[in-house]
DNA sequence: CTGAAAGCGCTTACAG
DNA sequence: CTGAAAGCGCTTACAG
């Protein structure tokens, strides 16, 4: 049999089609027993609208969209993507939502994509991460009035909503633990530096480590990937005065650190302590297991959803200022990477 | 300034809407000239069709679906499926088409999905994945008449277009390869067992061992976790007559093998030779590094798209047998992790 | 080869 | 509170 129409319920309930309409969107218009006779109808004949006739007459498409940067060249990151995008789409499927992905190879492709999305209708928002300093699609987007949530901190999210974790926070965390276990000379090998996150982070390291205070503290930046954080953590052992501690700003990176610190002929944590950000699996594998911060990418995602949705619900009002949430920082989880110092200063 | 419709290219070039829609979608029925000066019209305007309008009247979506299985518990497959969905993206893109992606929570959700794009052509085609023996999707797209390109073996495929590379040419290379050392006893640490590739290994693994022919040949399987990746390796090598060489269906289980026999006071290769399935970048980050089955996965993407949107466009003849691709097997890339046995029988 | 028109399935003012 | 109608921007038979 067809897919029914509100054509078809309509006649079945002896109605006009707009009384369907106003009946299924929630919208006054129809006396409660009317509405509850056509939600039965619907429900019985598993009515789902057309979701292009619905866009044509310029309701919510029902669809939100997420760019990714091509190519996703760091490993590091696509763990963390695909969990996020685990977690939103939860939240999405609830509500019915799609979610429509897109490949863009810089910022400018991206802006165009968003303008061609809103034109089009073909999303109702969408989500923004990544942030760069002097980050263009910001002001794009507030520009456009495309609802959108972005996933960084809301000091570079402009007038749009955001959903971040305190970074400064976790940091903080970490390197008192490294100092109450002994450290004085901690490293950090940071991430792409351009990025904003990445510059929070690498502010707080050096306030925390300047209020400890410790002997040195210095941050190597990278690229995220592995090799680049090979090289960092060759280099800075081979310092005459070399950490006893290292921060790494993802995991793959210390799993790579790792690696090098065992060529080096250096035992870990016996003369290297090791802690990663973010904590996938393989933090885990290694041996010893990785300590790291840890957090739940899955609810983040979940929970950039819950807010993107009322963005575009209008819930969140738009003229005051930007709707900022805070999600839950990652906390520490030592593991065996960690240990106080073997020669004390 | 509004986005033009082809009602105002068709104003600007003195002709009726339809002789836009045939000339802007390549049809029969305008002269070349007026043809040209509606092309260059909507060139100059930048003009994109309205995915709604045009998917309400009946014509292609543009879109193209993919079904992702929630939760991915594995970190193992998810580096090969952001990998897989930039190669896919890549061609889209080209094409001018996008990628829905729904997560769903098991088959029958996911044929539910099929059925409600098909209905609402909000998708022209859709990708399907990680065919399982017996699985019940073949034959839901087949008689939905979704088109449809399968990214798995054409044994399982049924009608379906479908793509895949030939497992059982690598697992002979790595087999050959370990057997060329000197290896007599190989242990395969499998896949998830209803899987119809991790079967297609399994058999080819039991009757390349015959043939070359080995003392002992098994496979372990696991659920393609870390864990128990872990767990099996664990197992194998406190049998008395532990295998000298074990092959490990994906490069996270590799990862955390190796991870067990360094606890276990086994030195890697000398007392054990390790081959991963896939290559990551983690393979290079371990130490020492992973002798892996390497293949380009962007590129298995990108076919798989092409294949897909022939299928779309009718070029693929439905009614004769069904058509298979066949990309290029993994190839063997020899690292730190396999060497002759310390100890020849 | 071209034009005028119906229709896809909704939403939403507009009258009753 | 309800019904009849226009309109969203396309595609596609159907006449000329």
């Amino acid at each position: 049999m067809k897919r029914p129409t509100i054509a078809d319920i309509a006649r079945e309930a002896g109605v006009s089609k707009g009384a369907v309409s106003y009946a299924l969107n929630g919208q006054p218009g129809v006396s409660d027993t009317t509405r509850r006779r056509i939600l039965d109808i619907a429900a019985a004949w598993e009515f789902r609208a057309n979701s292009a006739a619905r866009a044509l007459a310029g309701a919510a498409s029902h669809v939100v969209g997420l760019t990714l940067h091509r190519p996703p060249k760091t490993l590091g990151i696509e763990p963390f993507f695909m969990e996020l995008i685990s977690g939103l789409e939860a939240e999405l499927s609830i509500h019915d939502y799609a979610l429509l992905l897109h490949m863009v190879p810089d910022h400018a492709a991206e802006v165009a994509v968003y303008q061609r999305w809103w034109a089009d209708r073909s999303v109702d928002g969408v989500l923004v991460c990544d942030l760069r300093i002097g980050d263009g699609r910001v002001a794009a987007l507030a520009e456009l009035g495309l609802p959108a949530v972005v996933i960084g901190p809301p000091s570079a999210s402009g007038s749009l909503a955001s959903i971040w974790s305190d970074d400064e926070i976790s940091l903080v965390e970490a390197v008192e633990y490294l100092a109450a276990l002994g450290h004085r000379r901690i490293a950090r090998i940071g991430g792409i530096p351009d990025l904003v996150h990445t510059s929070i982070r690498t502010d707080a390291f050096s306030r925390v480590c300047r209020e400890v205070p410790l002997d040195s503290a210095v941050t190597i930046p990278t690229d995220y990937t592995g090799e680049s954080g090979a090289a960092a953590t060759r280099r800075i052992l081979s310092r005459p005065d070399r950490p006893s501690a290292l921060i790494y700003d993802n995991d793959i990176m210390a799993v790579a650190g790792l690696a090098v610190a065992q060529e080096m002929g250096l035992s870990v944590p016996g003369d290297l302590s090791i802690v990663a950000w973010d904590d996938s699996p393989i933090c885990r594998l290694v041996h010893p297991p990785l300590t790291a911060l840890t957090r739940d990418i899955g609810a983040y995602g979940t929970h950039a959803a819950r807010l993107l949705l009322a963005a575009i619900g209008g819930e969140l009002a738009l003229d005051s200022a930007a709707v900022s949430v805070h999600d839950e920082p990652a906390r520490l989880v030592p593991r065996g990477s960690t240990a106080p110092p073997v020669t004390a200063a």
